[in-house]
DNA sequence: GATTTTTGTGTAAATGTTTACGCATTTTCT
DNA sequence: AGAAAATGCGTAAACATTTACACAAAAATC
């Protein structure tokens, strides 16, 4: 039904070629036809099969975006944050996003497969959670260039580039600012799945010659509600500051720590991790640390891209690593230290 | 380099056709036949080219989902919220989503027509949050099912199919609710915009025979910021309870109540609306009124679908309006009125 | 003014599938 | 067993573009 190229050539008298070329923008074209060209397909309501000009063209200009993660929710607030991010900056480099939530485990493999296999993507970001399902979904990675994003220390060694987000530089930020500030009894409250966060304090701790007192420090998983049950544990050891492996927990955190009638900053001092928008939204405002997503997200975008002109270039794909550091804000929830 | 349909189904010793019934599920194949295909595709890493497959059997299997918003920030917790919803019901129905993020104005009409146009979508979902832009927009939407996600009255007016969203129900249960509890003092801080929210509140309290005080409704837009300002405006007039337009505002209310020294819900009440997920974690937990996201997120994906399948049949679509009406969640942001 | 270069356009051969049609072969029915 | 129906598979014609190549006309060069 509606109208193709050849038709539509034919009928303002011009040749495929010519009309090809008006809408792509390559090859040689005078001004005046493009714009005759364009003029006369909006009056006629042509536009190009886009499957047609892909099957030629080979490019999609369509980034995937895969988040695999082994727990629920896989889409919280900081991957949807990440998520916008990603979309703007692909939308810059003239890229769309296919966005594809999974959960870790069976039958993602194939999808995957399936996914890039059949040049429906330009590229695809795998933002992942875990080291080792990471490597094994890379596997499946077929025809297209791959960005992994991840907080686990990753060494490529296949196909693909790294983004890895190191959020100890940040830490070590938060750190010392809690000991300018008199701060001794430094407790963390943690999650399933990020022990390196938990090492990663400790020895930050040590580095800022700050005590290590491992009753200060409470497994927990990652929602409100554990950040909840967390911070009532630690808080009976008294600490004068607590750092929370994600914003959510120390949203929990800040919640008990009023149920407890604690005063936060007067009586303890809480830090979150992700800075998620809503944390200047919170009574008091909640110090985070964070990675800056927008920096993620053009990097991981410019990796694809680089790597699609790298390979018409022919030359060799270079595996690369880009670590983004952290950042600490300060806000209403952290204050001096009251403790002894 | 990738191997074509034709160089493999040479190697196994089978035709073009039978490999591709193999892989689609359509036509005539057996069993053994289709497995041992699918096999050797695994082992030889072959995958059938998208852009081929989709320029025969038009289907694409992806849907758009388009933002369309005056103000920023387009893609806020609301919308990003209710796109995972969409992400997850087109999921369900074999489709992936296309995300496209826009300002309100110039070139959206190209970028629209060229969207839609060149058979790349089954289908768009255009969510606008206004009723003049949004009818504009669907003259762009060339060869797709179009349906409309908007929170103005909207008849169907020519090839769209709305999904309207009736936040008006939910405010009266909530209006009703916070009468029983003795409040006859009720704010509401609104935003640019929303004026039919406005509008709906002063009809519901003279529904429910509470007096309308115009004192006591404050202007405002819709930031954090702004919540704070329009709260701290309306709270020298002595309210017992506010209703905010949304839950951001909300959230900063209740955070200039707390600056001001007022309890919430001790000596003032406070409302929310859109039911985002963080409204559970605020100290205290925020009572708000939301429209159910899953499910206006199944109807726009249905909706798509079926219009696809009438296309097929070759019925004629038919125009339709399906009203998502909304609920209250109270929390403990509400209580018993202890006004005059 | 003749030669070379540049520019604009057309012709036609890819691009990699799907599917209508046809033909054996096998199964079902009487 | 013979006829009818169902099954499995191959051949080849779409599907709607892009782009290498060819060629004429215009512009630049000497």
């Amino acid at each position: 039904m509606p109208l193709d190229i050849v038709e539509f050539s034919k009928q303002i008298g011009v040749s495929t070629a010519t009309v090809s070329r008006a809408f792509s923008g390559r090859g040689r074209i005078s001004d005046k036809t493009r714009e005759r060209v364009l003029e006369e397909a909006r009056a006629r309501g042509f536009s190009p099969n886009v499957h047609a000009s892909r099957l030629n063209s080979k490019r999609t200009n369509q980034i995937g975006l895969y988040y695999s993660f082994s727990e629920d929710p896989i889409f919280d607030y900081y991957n949807m944050e990440l998520a916008q991010e990603i979309a703007k900056a692909a939308e810059k480099r003239g890229q769309a996003v296919h966005l594809e939530l999974s959960r870790t485990g069976k039958g993602e493999n194939q999808r995957l497969r399936q996914l890039t296999g059949g040049g429906g993507l330009d590229g695809i970001i795998l933002v992942v959670d875990g080291r080792t399902s990471g490597a094994r979904l890379i596997e499946s990675v077929q025809g297209c260039p791959v960005v992994v994003v991840t907080n686990r220390p990753w060494a490529p060694i296949k196909k693909e580039i790294v983004v890895e987000l190191d959020i100890f530089s940040g830490m070590a930020d938060a750190v010392r600012d809690l000991a300018s500030l008199g701060h001794k009894r430094i407790g963390f409250i943690g999650g399933t799945g990020i022990t390196a966060k938990v090492n990663g304090f400790r020895r930050i701790l040590g580095d800022c010659q700050v005590a290590v007192d491992p009753k200060l420090i409470a497994e927990g998983s990652v929602s409100f509600s554990d950040g909840q049950k967390a911070f009532h544990q630690v808080a009976s050891q008294r600490p004068s500051a607590v750092l929370c492996a994600t914003d959510v927990l120390a949203m929990g955190a800040l919640n008990e720590a009023n149920a407890m009638g604690l005063n936060v900053p007067g009586d303890i001092s809480i830090v979150g991790m992700d800075d998620l928008a809503f944390t200047a939204y919170t009574t008091p405002s909640l110090s985070t640390i964070g990675i800056p997503r927008s920096q993620i997200a053009k990097t991981a975008v410019d990796s694809i891209i680089s790597q699609l002109d790298d390979e018409e270039s022919e030359s060799p794909r270079a595996l690369a690593k880009h670590v983004i550091g952290s950042y600490y804000v300060q806000r209403a929830s952290v204050g001096i230290s009251t403790g002894a």
